[in-house]
RNA sequence: GGCGUGUUCGUCUAGCGGCCUAGGACAUCGCCCUCUCAAGGCGAAGAUCACGGGUUCAAAUCCCGUACACGCCA
């Protein structure tokens, strides 16, 4: 079979975590069977729906790496053989499936208005029935459709569920789920705007894409029964249904706001590298039978499976994601790693042709970093003012004889030649044995009298780094402090 | 309210009747390495497998009920 799942996101806002995890899930099976995979965009919420959501979840895609096969490139050409796929672009097809549906009897038109609707609701709520539409319009006359039609309400359409026996969803996920068809109510299909809703859309975009595999999210089980009637009904084959389980905060709430940032934009800008986004993604939810934690390049892809999906629902550990995030960061060789960091150390002021080399420093430092953002923070003392830490302050400069030991090195640094790592260690270790002091006393304000800080690069290669210009001039300035 | 789904260390999870005195990963703590911070190595602590019944020689694993959480109807 030819593999085809897509992801139809509502345009009305940016693509947050969940919904990039399921994203990837369909990108993920799709790549895995060398199958297609769609982009649709659902944007029938004609109040919310904005075409700057669209970009960026578009943006938030392409940042994390999931490549669609076909979808929205450029709204005003939408090329492709199921094109359109926005779906306001495709009202006549739903409406068709309408119409098709009430010649056949399947399908009324029902004139309650949205108050009356609701006054029903509270009444069954009130004595405690199941809330469902009690069939008011289903067998209207035409005398009566028309004496409706003409007080001015204009109808919406229902398709009229079978009322009899059980509809079983086959979930490649949770298995067999079946639900009571009496439960089922009479669902909206095309609202009285001439819009499809949202259940009937999916289906008939489903069916006319092709998509094979629906993968999506666990609140849309509940409506598979209904959808798999509509199916039934029109005639067509459904497809295979995986539901997964949801996100949620670390207070077990449904993953929002509130619990930090939710947005995959949010994590690009943070320092976080989409390898590594898609790795923790992948694992909320879904895990082989060994437990791997790290897949790099393309093994997520081999190793992926829908049978491996979690039923219960995962909290978003940020904690994780960082430690991963570290692990994919050690891993870059210095020229991907310049170019992922390069952004983060243009918006820190240092880019272009620096001295020492950027490419030097990262490189002393790549190992510790865990976020992109690590990466100028870590290597600016290198080429800005230094600004003494309190702790490098009060905690290993203002000790006596600190002064004089960075006087003395810097004489004796001055006239080393070559300035490079060994012999600056030689140099340093010489002086502390010299002076029977121990090495910490003073390793540690060399360092802090350079870099303002008490952690940093391995010391003699920062100094190397540094030259000898600056380490005399820093020992000097921060001896003139004390 | 009805229906549906779920419930294994703080978190992500392994587990599909005996290999489980429950394994791995993150986080935490300790030790080692060491010029600092990381990384790395080693180790510790951490789960009466939501609870209660059953089935079975044997249950985290199968069945029933309860509780709680979440979802859908909205």
């Amino acid at each position: 079979m030819n593999v085809r799942t897509r992801f139809a996101p509502s345009p009305t806002g940016f693509l947050h975590i969940g919904g990039a995890r399921t994203t990837l899930y369909n990108w993920l099976f799709a790549r895995r069977h060398q199958g297609v995979f769609i982009l649709r965009i659902e944007d029938t919420d004609e109040v919310r729906s904005t075409e700057d959501s669209v970009q960026a979840i578009l943006d938030s895609m392409r940042w994390l790496g999931l490549d669609w096969d076909e979808g929205p490139v450029d709204q005003q050409k939408d090329l492709g053989p199921y094109a359109p796929y926005y779906q306001m672009k495709r009202l006549e097809l739903y409406q068709r499936h309408v119409r098709e549906l009430v010649q056949a009897g399947k399908a009324y038109p029902c004139y309650c208005t949205k108050e009356e609707l609701d006054a029903m609701r509270k009444l069954a709520m009130a004595e405690k029935r199941p809330v469902r539409y009690e069939g008011r319009c289903r067998d209207l006359t035409d005398r009566q459709r028309s004496e409706l039609e003409a007080s001015g309400r204009k109808p919406s359409w229902r398709f009229r569920m079978p009322d009899e026996g059980q509809t079983v969803v086959d979930d490649m996920v949770r298995g067999r789920v079946s639900f009571d068809n009496k439960l089922l109510q009479d669902l909206v299909i095309q609202k009285t705007t001439g819009g499809p809703t949202y259940n009937f859309a999916c289906v008939v975009d489903d069916h006319h894409m092709e998509i094979t595999h629906v993968i999506r999210g666990d609140e849309h089980l509940s409506n598979t029964p209904s959808q798999l009637r509509l199916y039934e009904a029109l005639g067509w084959a459904p497809p295979c249904f995986a539901h997964l389980s949801m996100l949620l905060g670390p207070d077990g709430s449904k993953l929002s706001k509130r619990h930090g940032a939710t947005s995959v934009l949010e994590y690009k800008t943070a320092g976080f590298l989409p390898a590594a986004m898609r790795n923790y993604l992948a694992l909320l939810g879904w895990s082989t039978t060994d437990s791997r934690q790290l897949f790099f390049g393309d093994e997520l892809i081999g190793a992926f499976d829908l049978a491996g999906c979690q039923k219960n629902p995962a909290v978003f550990d940020r904690a994780k994601l960082e430690w991963m995030n570290g692990e994919y960061l050690r891993k870059l060789d210095l020229r991907e790693l310049m170019a992922h960091a390069g952004p983060f150390l243009a918006a820190a002021g240092l880019s272009g042709a620096l001295t020492p080399p950027l490419e030097r420093t990262v490189a002393l430092e790549q190992e510790k970093c865990k976020l992109l953002t690590d990466v100028p923070n870590r290597v600016d003392f290198f080429y800005k003012e230094v600004a003494f830490a309190e702790k490098a302050m009060a905690g290993v400069l203002r000790k006596p004889g600190v002064k004089d030991i960075l006087l003395d090195l810097a004489g004796a640094l001055g006239g080393l030649e070559p300035f490079e790592e060994k012999p600056l260690e030689g140099a340093i270790r010489d002086y502390c044995g010299q002076k029977g002091l121990k090495t910490s006393q003073v390793f540690h304000p060399v360092r802090a009298a350079c870099s303002g800080r008490t952690e940093g690069p391995t010391l003699f290669g920062m100094l190397a780094l540094l030259g000898k210009d600056k380490v005399v001039g820093r020992l000097r300035a921060a001896a003139g402090l004390l």
